[in-house]
DNA sequence: CCCGATATTCAACAAATTTTCAGTTTGCCT
DNA sequence: AGGCAAACTGAAAATTTGTTGAATATCGGG
């Protein structure tokens, strides 16, 4: 009978107990969990779940915490929090943890855990509690729509993530290259020409005809104005 | 006083006393009891008594606790509240316990004992105490039956647990890996289609010819829809 | 052990979306 | 103004995703 609540968390850790612990934990407080016993795995759970969260313990076989967290960061926007045993802690772990978001030592109590995924996920998707207005738009993230001028968009996958990207980065310029990276992802093997595609599909959607709303920045890429 | 009608617990120790005395005890204060005094028992009578809480001690011999309430987690929605002697508690035992919804030291006062099992219930079984009612939906725990438009759904049981999941979660857009995960548990082998079998009938059941009440959120999932 | 209900798989189909492409327009520079 | 690269556009092609009907497997009660 557990409220969800839509956010997504990725556990990764060598350890079969602490992995199934955290996540049957997890699970109940009403979080979507998956699990991965090594780095491989988990970039390739990253790109497919697409989590929120990943917690990662540093010391694993093959590739090690950090490798895996840097790539993490790499990849998609997305937080990381180590964890480490207390008594692994000497200067060259502390130093693999300062690429993480956060990190807790072991053993820690689960509320403590809990209260640091919460801030996390706070700081870094405010739009997961609750929609973002953004000028004349809103953004539900949980309900995958976005609304202009109070009227709902249909959107496709695609513009959805597209337009929340640029309203989101409102009165920034974001080249082509850019966008294609976050939305496409960077191994995106296509032209950017697909960007101008669907910026056009948007720009029908939004009745933005003069291109008041997307702009573009000739040489640069595109920006939203809002007014 | 409470209405504990219908309050199904099932204690779980190798030790006869223990287990005499709790039995008689739940028994006492209105509960509908069974006991098993091992792990294969538990998992035996889960199935058949389906209990709302089961009351597990950590240390038995063969099956331990945590692989005990491993298995009952993943079989069915149920709350578990782990006992162990407190001069058993070291990091192993935490970890263990944290799989579990709720843990006690023993000795414990039967009080205690008492208020965990209600906030457990209340917590996890909130249509224990009267059904829920959720737009044009009601839905009764209990009997496993869910209301639309004041009629009674015919429902298999899959299908209940797929609707009372997306109608308590009724805006949200609900992924087919959520979805498998929660209704079919974590270790199903199957592919995400059967979701989409279970969406059709259910649509079907409630005339959602229009797919107004189940949404289909295409490349993200499902949202019911209240009106 | 058989029966009916339920669960699962499968493949064909439908529909929506993504991607490509080529021709056209636009803005900018000299 | 002319040249040129960047951006825009419409539509076809390719791909992905969801829907559906039906076949098959599995479960549980009598």
């Amino acid at each position: 009978m557990h409220q969800l609540k839509g956010i997504k968390i990725l556990v990764v850790d060598d350890e079969p107990n602490i992995l199934q612990f955290l996540e049957l934990g997890l699970q109940n407080e009403g979080f979507d969990v998956r699990t991965a016993q090594d780095g491989v795995k988990a970039i390739t759970l990253l790109k497919e779940f697409q989590p929120h969260v990943v917690i990662l313990d540093v010391m694993m076989p093959g590739m090690d915490g950090f490798e895996v967290c840097r790539m993490l960061k790499r990849m998609e926007n997305v937080a990381v929090i180590m964890l480490t045993a207390r008594d692994e802690v000497d200067d060259r772990v502390k130093g693999l943890m300062l690429g993480a978001d956060d990190y807790m030592l072991k053993p820690f109590s689960f509320e403590e855990l809990l209260a640091r995924i919460y801030a996390r996920v706070r700081n870094q998707f405010p739009n997961l509690f609750g929609e973002v207005v953004v000028g004349p738009f809103q953004i539900d993230d949980r309900r995958k729509e976005i609304k202009f001028n109070e009227r709902v968009l249909e959107l496709s996958p695609t513009e959805y993530e597209l337009l929340k990207l640029l309203v989101l980065n409102h009165g920034l310029v974001l080249s082509k290259r850019m966008i294609l990276d976050k939305v496409w992802g960077y191994d995106f093997g296509g032209e950017e020409n697909i960007v101008e595609v669907y910026i056009r599909s948007l720009r029908d959607k939004l009745n933005d005809k003069e291109h008041q709303i997307i702009r573009t920045i000739r040489g640069s890429g595109y920006r939203v104005e809002l007014s």
